[in-house]
RNA sequence: GUGCUUGUAGCUCAGUGGAUAGAGCAUUUGUCUACGGAACAAAGGGCCGGGGGUUCGAAUCCCUCCAAGCACACCA
């Protein structure tokens, strides 16, 4: 099925060469199209406002305008009629007939409804959730794990093939610390002295390391007694990506590549990135910036040098440190690795999904990835803001290392896989979002998301019915339906639309919307127009019976966007 | 202090150049006991943070001020 919205664009266009070359128009070029769904439906279905906007391009009123335009647009089956309004708008009216007949369109399309071309043939890759595995997903991760993977749905349904990748650190001092508390647990758990380290922060302290450790000395008794802390690391790294992965599977989130930032150290990207920096007299040795005062470079003269990019060449605020004076490199430089990989595996669109804390470091990135000519416009980002936990009114502190924090199986158990989703996803992701846990737990019954899922098991008790009463309703007179079900079928048809914006402005947020408008248009036609019953007419019910397949396939296919399961009774 | 983001109904949020700014929750009032009511209908509720500008037209673009969040390391 194509998308009306460009079908009407494309009558425009037609219809202003057409005028253009008869000479009822001036000669101008014509500003992209945009067509809108006029805010008030009895104004039509689809409108442009385009003849107010270029009045002046062509020295005329933008009503004779408007109407030059309507005389030449050319006849399309969908159109029923084409009406001009002041100051200029052009109105479009779908026609019925079409409109009825789309009904079957609807349930040929099935799990591709909506489809669209927009990325066909080319392909991208969703880089989302990529938490080092110290530790279970908490809240703060998830809404990015929800988001990225509702993208690259959307992005697939677009016509993209996706890939979808979870990027790891598992080497550093963090998992260091995990290993040395995954050996602390472990001496517990055979019941030994131990000390706990006093410094702050290298301690987890959460009681998923007890379970392991429990585990580890069950498996190999006291025998890792004396080992040193790669051993313990290696165990908890491995538990914890089994347990990560179960997390996301439970959400129904599954990635194609995990990929470990070492191995850009062991095939030697990271040195040759930095080679090339080099190359192109874009690294300097010095002890503070090359931009400070040689006030300043005389004070820190007995600094010893590090290696700085001079990111400020494109763009930055400041350069930055990519080799440290230890010799050791910093996040920077296995990231513009990192990305230059991506690059050279031939993907036409990367989309990251951060937090909003990473902000700069995208920016020194993408620096870094125009600097070695890479197409850095290819990269696009989606910086979520941050989830703020609030239970009983005041904000819930998490971190990681205390352990006292909300996981994401938590928040599953408490509400359920389709909750979390639905929530999580239905917002923009640049306003922080605000769970409240109580409001999460109690609103099971009153959840959007049971709203939504609620007209598929609607749908799915009326064929229930049908196949009881072994009516299959063949041959239905689509004529017999009536305008209030075909303004739902206008909705549907823009489920589209819904998706080329979605994946263009890169805000899978939307669908939640469209889901939750789609499922209202539904009940209220459920109320009014029963299948079966005393009075309804046998071809009528036909006719309805379609409507509601339609109906089915189209909440099948909207929550299968959004990762959402298809309860056929609730 | 600098950069990014946000400010829309009592609350939580959609809407980013078009016609009379929308939804859910909450409040008030009805429908109805169904092909499962986790439903439907109706009402009230808004100087779209303040001010200025651009435009035929601004919640939307620009400037400025106010308020909130995040980031500003030789941490990752």
């Amino acid at each position: 099925m194509e998308s009306l919205l460009n079908a009407h664009t494309a009558l425009i266009e037609a219809a202003v060469r057409a005028a253009q070359s008869a000479g009822d128009l001036p000669a101008f070029t014509l500003p992209p199209v945009e067509i809108k769904p006029p805010n008030r439906p009895e104004m039509g279905d689809y409108a442009y406002a385009g003849a107010l906007a270029v009045a002046k391009l062509a020295g005329m009123k933008p009503i004779d305008i408007a109407q030059t335009i309507a005389k030449h647009l050319p006849s399309a089956p969908f159109l029923a009629a084409v009406e001009v309004a002041m100051p200029g708008f052009i109105n479009f009216r779908l026609d019925v007939t079409w409109l009825r007949a789309q009904v079957a369109e609807i349930i040929n399309a099935g799990d591709n409804l909506g489809a669209v071309t927009l990325g066909k043939g080319k392909r991208a890759q969703v880089e989302f959730v990529s938490a080092n595995p110290t530790g279970p997903l908490h809240i703060g991760r998830s809404r990015g794990a929800i988001v990225g993977d509702t993208m690259a749905r959307l992005l697939q349904a677009a016509g993209y093939i996706v890939e979808r990748e979870y990027y790891f650190n598992n080497a550093g001092m963090q998992m260091r610390h995990l290993g040395n508390s995954m050996r602390i647990r472990y001496l517990q758990a055979l019941g030994l002295p131990v000390e706990l380290p006093k410094e702050e922060g290298t301690f987890y302290q959460g009681e998923y390391l007890k379970e392991f450790a429990e585990q580890l000395a069950a498996e190999k008794g006291d025998s890792l007694k004396d080992a040193g802390w790669e051993v313990f690391k290696e165990y908890a790294e491995k538990k914890m990506f089994v347990m990560i992965r179960q997390t996301l599977e439970r959400i129904h989130i599954q990635h194609d590549i995990f990929f470990n930032e070492n191995s850009l150290y062991d095939d030697g990207s990271v040195s040759a990135t930095l080679e090339a920096l080099q190359e192109r007299d874009l690294i300097y040795v010095a002890s503070v910036r090359e931009s400070e005062s040689d006030e300043v470079k005389a004070q820190n003269a007995k600094t010893p040098p590090a290696q700085w990019f001079r990111s400020t060449r494109f763009g930055d605020s400041e350069d930055r440190v990519v080799l440290k004076s230890d010799g050791a490199a910093t996040y920077t430089l296995p990231d513009i690795a990192y990305h230059m990989n991506k690059l050279g595996r031939g993907f036409d669109l990367l989309v990251n999904v951060l937090g909003s804390d990473h902000y700069t470091e995208h920016q020194v990135v993408k620096y870094g990835v125009q600097a070695l000519g890479g197409e850095a416009d290819r990269i696009h980002v989606i910086l979520m803001q941050f989830v703020r936990l609030i239970r009983e009114g005041k904000e819930v502190k998490m971190s990681t290392r205390r352990g006292d924090y909300e996981t994401l199986d938590d928040l599953i158990d408490q509400t359920s896989p389709d909750a979390v989703r639905y929530m999580l996803l239905a917002r923009n992701a640049n306003s922080r979002l605000d769970f409240d846990l109580d409001l999460a737990v109690r609103q099971t019954t009153d959840n959007p998301v049971y709203y939504i899922q609620y007209a598929y098991v609607r749908c799915a008790g009326i064929l229930r019915e049908a196949e009881a009463r072994s009516f299959t309703g063949e041959g239905a007179d689509m004529s017999l339906l009536d305008e209030e079900s075909l303004s739902f079928i206008r909705r549907v048809l823009t489920l589209g639309d819904e998706i080329s914006h979605s994946v263009l402005n890169f805000e899978p947020h939307r669908i939640a919307f469209y889901a939750h408008e789609l499922a209202s248009a539904f009940h209220t036609l459920y109320d009014r127009l029963r299948v079966f019953g005393d009075g309804i007419d046998e071809d009528v019910a036909a006719a309805r019976l379609h409507f509601y397949r339609a109906a089915q396939t189209a909440f099948r296919r909207v929550l299968g966007l959004m990762g959402m399961s298809t309860p056929d009774r609730m």
